[in-house]
DNA sequence: ATTATATATCGAGATATTGGAATATGTCTA
DNA sequence: TAGACATATTCCAATATCTCGATATATAAT
């Protein structure tokens, strides 16, 4: 207790939870909860240029959150590391716990008055 | 397979990660690991302007991270949610080189997310 | 009431990020 | 080799973000 969190922990977290903080790359990465795409499939999936896509596939590439394979002229990008979906899920699980503890506070306020 | 995320889940997702892409934010969120704290702690110990430290309290208890508690003239600021350290966590073992301590976060999470 | 203290908010400058058009690079095919 | 295709990169404008100093607001103390 006491000890500060180390600069270089604090700053890769800021670097996952930045390139996590964009809907278009949250998307991509929804998209290839399947299995990997190739940025073909992934640009109209997206809808955005094609310039907008490659860049965000790159953060996500480089912030270690994406795979890459290439293949003659395509390129396929994968998840790297399966984590990232229970990362996702602790995230959703904030917004769930909202809910509950409001629906309890509720549930609390009905007794109280009606009981 | 197939259907798009929602919207509004990829928009929550996005402000929650926002609120924790940041450094500074990230490191009050550690110092608050022990119990609430009176502004007037965090500042000295973030070691920014007065003006910084109260604004980031301020987008971490709008993004539903923290909580506060007036007392006279002081706030007092806490974790509202202590999952928020599982998403730590799990951002940190995507870091983890050695897969077999990794995937014992992957358990010890996968537990505490979904039992 | 006046002053001191604690915190929030406003305004501005510096920097970062986003998205798109244009361009570059690399690879296949005829 | 030329041309078509797939992807990445560069350039730029619009927007967002970070931090700070100054100011506002509210409470407590004298």
């Amino acid at each position: 207790m006491g000890d500060k969190i180390s600069r270089g922990l604090l700053r890769f977290r800021e670097r996952v939870f930045k390139a996590l903080s964009d809907s278009t790359r949250l998307e991509i990465i929804e998209y290839l909860k399947d299995g990997e795409r190739c940025v073909c499939e992934i640009i109209p999936y997206i809808g955005k240029a094609q310039s907008t896509t490659s860049k965000n596939l790159g953060i996500l590439f480089r912030a270690g959150i994406l795979d890459k394979r290439e293949d003659g002229k395509k390129t396929f990008y994968r998840i790297k590391n399966p984590e990232i979906f229970l990362l996702l899920k602790a995230a959703d699980s904030l917004n769930l716990k909202d809910l509950a503890s409001a629906s309890e506070t509720v549930d609390a306020l009905r007794k109280a008055i009606e009981g």
